[in-house]
DNA sequence: CCAAAAGTGTTGTGACTACACCCATGT
DNA sequence: ACATGGGTGTAGTCACAACACTTTTGG
């Protein structure tokens, strides 16, 4: 490689082994999930982790393109937001390489779009967070890992950064109050939330169009203004 | 190595050439600055950049302490704090290697310590962040990565979360203060600074230790309560 | 006494909370 | 009519900004 001959820095040290691994949020009945992945191979083997693979400098043309390309893999699904959280590393870190390092991305999504195992997975599950971080039974740092994407995922949404894919593309001020109430795991106030959007002017009303719920009022539908 | 027998998936793949930078910031009467380090050597040569390392496996036991280690080779001093900023990484991004990798580490430092250019350094500058990030002629995509730091650290200060080594152990609120601005390239209002400061209960006066300045009523000393 | 920085008190404003209340719909 | 969730109005609280003011020192 052409590169290679004009620097030989790149060749003189042995590089890490790095990995991308992705956490995947999202809110249903039960509370913010994360979606985790049964590990059927060493290391913990039999426990809960991650879904995450290797990243390929052939087939990834930069750290996100690599998760997408892991997601895709792993679960058959593209994912519609993507955050880093942070990069983890150090020797002893995983058994299978002396020295291991993660870039590790987080992604609300909405449960009703069908995550499917894919390759190298057999079982996925969404499981309560608060669950999880509290009874860290998982492999590697990955409870750590969780908890720093939930900080983050709460700090956007306490500032009404609210991202696409994390609601359909039109939704209702109940909804949008419902999900916040569900990824903070705290009550909201009707009208301050409802104020704070209309200051924030990130969501418009689309005229005319309303959602139909029980036998209620019907509710005003809104779209993000990007 | 033992961990390479059992499990081959470390060598199937090549990996990326990993390094470590750091935006080192202080503040001096000019405003908060950014350490940069003159490239002697291509790519960029010429120019100036963030100082930074390979990530060396064999001596580094994780990210962190790599960055230390680059943070001594490079600047010949440690640094008393240091937050991960973010990772980038994509092919192309670096001419030395195929596909390149920089996990980004921030640091604020006092400007009255030392720092001497180390191996493979011939200088060192403090520059104004707000020039620097205006007029952006430095290599890669230091620039960014320096405006990504400033941001985490404004952020920070906002939040009243100061840090050890930011300032000398026995401060004034009024230094605490000039800092605070400087960092957030704004001026506070001096009794809510000190009632915020009160409230968040971070800092503590030390009974009967005063700093004299000039002609000037003399300054209550603090400590951060960690 | 004066200049200058340290430190305090006071008042207005704006954002949030709590709570009461009206609106629109299906049953 | 009424139950239920959508949507609004209003008063109290709290944090902060603005600004005037007092305190303490060296000269």
């Amino acid at each position: 490689m052409k590169s290679l001959e004009k620097y030989d820095v790149a060749r003189k040290h042995p590089m890490p082994f790095v990995r991308l691994e992705l956490v995947l949020l999202s809110v249903t009945d039960g509370g913010l999930q994360v979606l985790l992945s049964h590990r059927e191979e060493d290391p913990f083997k039999g426990k809960w982790g991650l879904p995450g693979g290797v990243l390929r400098i052939d087939l990834d043309a930069s750290l996100e393109e690599g998760a997408q390309r892991v997601s895709m893999e792993r679960l058959n699904r593209p994912l519609p937001n993507l955050n880093q959280v942070a990069a983890v590393g150090g020797a002893n870190r995983d058994p299978r390489a002396p020295w291991a390092m993660s870039v590790v991305y987080r992604s609300l999504v909405q449960t009703d779009i069908e995550t499917s195992p894919g390759k190298r997975v057999q079982a996925l599950a969404w499981r309560n967070v608060i669950d999880v971080i509290r009874t860290d039974d998982l492999g590697f740092d990955h409870a750590n890992l969780i908890a720093k994407a939930v900080d983050a995922t709460r700090q956007e949404v306490r500032e009404l950064r609210f991202q696409a894919g994390w609601l359909p593309k039109e939704f209702t001020l109940s909804e949008l109050q419902a999900l916040s109430e569900a990824v903070l795991a705290t009550p909201l106030d009707k009208v301050t939330f409802r104020r704070r959007m209309e200051v924030a002017g990130i969501a418009a009303p689309l005229e005319g169009k309303t959602k139909m719920i029980g036998a209620h009022r019907p509710a005003q539908l809104y779209s993000l203004t990007t």
